[in-house]
DNA sequence: CTACCGCTATAACAGTGTTATCGTGGTATC
DNA sequence: GATACCACGATAACACTGTTATAGCGGTAG
């Protein structure tokens, strides 16, 4: 009779947990499923029993890391001030991309070539910002923002990402000051929604 | 006695121009030395003996894209309304990267795995934004900008490349209209730079 | 005409993701 | 408890990548 699955789930932790401490550390390019397999003490075709191919493994590298970066704007604590509540999420996001450039660079990045995410994948990477439109609604609720159809919560993601996108691939100049000129970036960008000033 | 140098330009220009559109037509995975050598003609040695390797070829491209990407934001003729020339010049930003969704992700998105761009490459690529410096510049003369030591600039740049990125790496939700609220995230942001409403 | 050496084609090397083959080991059934 | 079954993983091969050593062609200087 068939035998049913095994669900060898403890080799498929430590393959993830290997896979993404690899990539935190030597980055996409040094993440092989020969290094990788070497690491978990295995070989190369669990990867294929167990998600299927490099890709497949990737995806839930994927998903955990906006299930982390989900996690860290969820920890920012809304107040009665939503403007200064959505200073603190962008000052969060980019704490967060700073502590694993590399797990961002697979999020946005296209770090490994031959993984796309899907739909779903996707899907779950838009719920992550859910803090985000909370803090728009509650604010726009108050008559403090004017947002237009979650324009708002574009706008502000653009800018946070951007940002943080140009710090990690060194496009910004040298000499500035990062940390405040990243503050006041997002203080305009919100002066720009809210109602007067 | 030793030969001189042959300057193969016709070559080396034939090469990069099968690069690049290799790379727009098929994608940065799809970029390969042999491929290239074949369309061109040639080996895969000649990529070593007239650049140096593939990264080095990449970095051509690179600098070519972030050319182009300065001569299309210089093609905006300033106006006497700063503020209106800075959202005419994100609109441009935006149509340059959809142009060639590709070159965009050798310019930010590290498409290329062996290639990290040097000091030199990347001191170029913010002269390409000259033409938002210079409008920037007159717009704080006048009167009507808030700058503060070219933190607006990077602001600026940061929302247009992060809208632009999350677009290509299709993270926006698939039912908005994205050009419309593209201009309108744009015209927040630059409202919270201007001195009066 | 000849010696010289820059440039490129051929082929090999080390590495990658992927897949075919095969043996092992645990489970369900008798 | 014995046995048939097959999911799982280890080995090895395949196709592909960038890179490099080697060898030969070809044009230039003498």
């Amino acid at each position: 009779m068939p035998r049913p699955k095994t669900h060898d789930e403890a080799l498929r932790l430590r393959l993830l947990d290997r896979a993404g401490e690899l990539l935190s550390r030597e980055g996409a390019t040094a993440l092989s499923l020969r290094k990788l397999a070497a690491d978990a003490g295995t070989s190369t075709t669990a990867v294929y029993s167990l998600f299927g191919g490099k890709p497949a493994l990737v995806r839930e590298l994927y998903v955990e890391a906006f299930r982390r970066l989900g996690g860290r704007l969820r920890a920012v604590a809304p107040t009665d001030d939503p403007a200064e509540d959505l200073i603190r999420l962008g000052l969060a996001y980019r704490e967060s991309a700073l502590a694993d450039p590399h797990l961002y660079g697979v999020m946005f990045g296209g770090a490994v070539p031959g993984f796309e995410p899907d739909e779903a994948a996707t899907a779950q990477s838009r719920a992550a910002l859910a803090p985000l439109l909370e803090v728009i609604a509650t604010g726009t609720r108050a008559g403090v923002f004017t947002d237009h159809d979650g324009t708002m919560a574009m706008g502000c993601w653009g800018i946070v990402h951007g940002l943080v996108s140009l710090e990690l691939c060194g496009n910004l100049p040298p000499e500035i000051d990062v940390p405040t000129t990243y503050e006041r970036a997002l203080r305009a960008n919100t002066a720009g929604w809210t109602r007067v000033r």
